[in-house]
DNA sequence: CTGAAAGCGCTAACAT
DNA sequence: ATGTTAGCGCTTTCAG
């Protein structure tokens, strides 16, 4: 059995070169400093051997790597039932690559996994992660900020008050409430406060959301503008923060409105015709839904053509997602609030990336900026009218 | 600015059991052939220090590195339109940590980044690749067969097919059943006939596929079954094998079917809908049509219902994949044909690492072994009756 | 069965 | 501006 073909060495390019190792890495990487005529013949060996560096033995070193943890968690099924994490995947992906950088996915199913993740953030095989927490309840966001890894969390995470008692053991909750009440597009406000826990946790917990809030008003106003006065809203989970921001955006222009009119759903089409269901036996008279996603507003189209309504006349629908397979294949075509899910991904990468930077030319100067810096970006939402509203 | 935490090292975990460096090595790896009592007092250091093994330091002398890149090539923007590849990577993930080894993702968008892809497979930073590749004139699977990397395809590449005669259960194409629990070693036969390969090309390409051909033929035999007798296709993209087989299986049971009753499309609604009109002005007496996946099936049904055609008493639909927030949400639900998508990916997975660990230990057992692996593994599919057929 | 020693390929001071 | 010299943390012969 022939051994592999064993690939050249940095000392072979030297050789080639006639230069010295040091010089040769040089000019590897960017080559500063290095005469001219030099930089040639180094450029001049590497191309005719092939050579290709040792990411394994520059890690050992530098200590970067070049890569970043993608973690998705998936308690539910749900989570691939559509495209969403594929196309902030998909943005992220750009990013990193833009930057040299690696995409190393780590997928979770259920508790056991958490360790395994946790133990590998710890275990310092990636400078950074980007982390999708769904779920109120999820220890992951805990675990990983212990883990002392710079992240970026996909949607505001939702860590509020479980924990009391944070003095001690340096458990620093940060508390992050975006736009509560009054602030617009908040733009995330941040309450960091570094504990005396890891020195190596230099600045707050960032996250990249979609203006939800903001959405759901701009969605519920252009139903009210269509003239009608008895909006109902299918939610999501509310236990994710995506949901209850929507809930939010939907009181906000319905002050008083009747509970009701309000029924708590899944995200899921079949949740959308029981909500459905139920909305339209409590209120016959409603003549207009804004479900939480378009999965859901799907399964409300077909209670409503099942009933006998007709859509938009009868009663308005809109959705949020903007979801594609889905929201332009229903029967009507579904009006509703889309986001920029790949805008969001890249976004992501493009902060924690930023903050790596920081973290490896740490002047003054950024030191200062790190402060400021945004530890919460809001992108703004649109919305799309089809044929439903 | 404190330093970042030193973590600590191998050394330290000695130090603290009162071994060597070499001692705890063996330890940490599985600890063969150490005294019962150091194993416990190394593994306890190991706790008490948290320390976890540096695995740069690790590569850089076994040169393995226990991760395996996932390449997607994305031509067109198509491929995230579904959870296709959601699904097959989870079921990759699956298997990959359950055996510890770490997915990197690469995303291609285009000709630029298949030499960056090249680049980095033939970098040797991951032991293997599972490679998704669409298209017929994809120049992927060619740089990466060059970068000598092992490799395991999602489909059938196309410059397998060497074209014999292709007629019936074709004697060329191999099919396989994967027991459910039975490894690798369960599944499959041979096609594997590999001109003079490179050198550090061990065995014969591989690949995992659904069984598309006959799928097709299970469908259009219902279809014939239900008494259809003028059974339209509408085919996908002619120049993936998944399409090219569908069609072939299509052909299978109606062999001399009237070209007119024939239609290529893209597998998008917008296509399918295109696809059935044409169709439909073509042959106005069709009564069933199997559409080549369950996108476009959905666009070939709001098709007939523009028409006024009744499905399915008037015709009779069938589609592909049983895509799933698309299938069961189409009126009326779509029978379809579904393959086990997340099944595919755990078993490249499996086919890969199984490769990996031959290539390890080369015994000659193992080599001989070695020339029999499989090369082609095909999973089978089933018939999903819904209403539409 | 255990320890000592020799690198894996590279970068980063430190000299020159 | 370039070369010299130490390691980075780990596995793995090779002695004992």
């Amino acid at each position: 059995m022939t051994d592999a073909a064993p690939r050249p060495t940095l000392e072979a390019v030297a050789a080639r070169a006639g230069v010295s190792r040091a010089t040769a890495s040089r000019v590897v990487n960017g080559g500063d400093g290095v005469r001219e005529p030099l930089v040639e013949r180094v450029r001049r060996a590497v191309e005719e051997l092939g050579y290709v560096p040792n990411q394994a033995a520059r890690s050992l070193v530098t200590r970067r790597h070049d890569a970043v943890a993608v973690v998705i968690a998936e308690p539910e099924t749900r989570v691939f039932a559509d495209p969403f994490f594929a196309l902030q995947l998909r943005g992220i992906s750009k990013e990193l690559t833009a930057h040299d950088n690696q995409l190393v996915l780590l997928l979770t199913e259920g508790r056991d996994d958490h360790a395994r993740v946790g133990r590998y953030l710890a275990g310092g095989h990636v400078d950074g992660a980007l982390v999708f927490s769904l779920h109120l309840d999820d220890p992951l966001p805990g675990l990983i900020r212990r883990a002392g890894v710079p992240t970026v969390f996909g949607g505001r995470p939702d860590w509020s008050d479980d924990d009391a008692g944070s003095d001690g053991d340096g458990d620093d909750r940060l508390r992050v409430r975006a736009a509560e009440g009054e602030g617009v597009n908040g733009a995330g406000r941040i309450g960091g406060r570094e504990g005396g826990g890891r020195p190596s946790d230099l600045g707050g917990v960032m996250y990249v959301d979609s203006d939800n809030r903001d959405g759901a008003r701009t969605a519920v106003r252009h139903l009210v503008g269509l003239g009608r006065t008895r909006v109902a809203h299918i939610t999501g989970p509310l236990d994710q923060t995506s949901a209850a921001d929507r809930l939010d955006g939907f009181r906000d222009v319905r002050v008083d409105v009747d509970p009701r009119l309000i029924e708590e759903s899944d995200f899921t089409p079949a949740g959308g015709e029981r909500a459905m269901r139920e909305l339209l036996d409590r209120r016959p008279d409603l003549n207009a839904v804004f479900a939480a996603n378009d999965l859901s507003a799907a399964g409300a189209l077909r209670v409503l053509r099942e009933r006998g309504l007709r859509v938009p006349e009868d009663v308005a629908v809109i959705g949020f997602d903007d979801m594609l397979p889905v929201a332009d294949q229903t029967d009507p075509p579904l009006t509703t609030v889309r986001q920029d899910i790949e805008e969001m991904g890249r976004l992501m990468a493009r902060l924690l990336l930023s903050r790596l930077d920081q973290r490896a030319a740490p002047t003054t100067a950024t030191a200062a900026a790190d402060k400021d810096a945004p530890t919460g970006v809001v992108l703004p939402t649109t919305l799309v009218r089809r044929a439903s509203a």
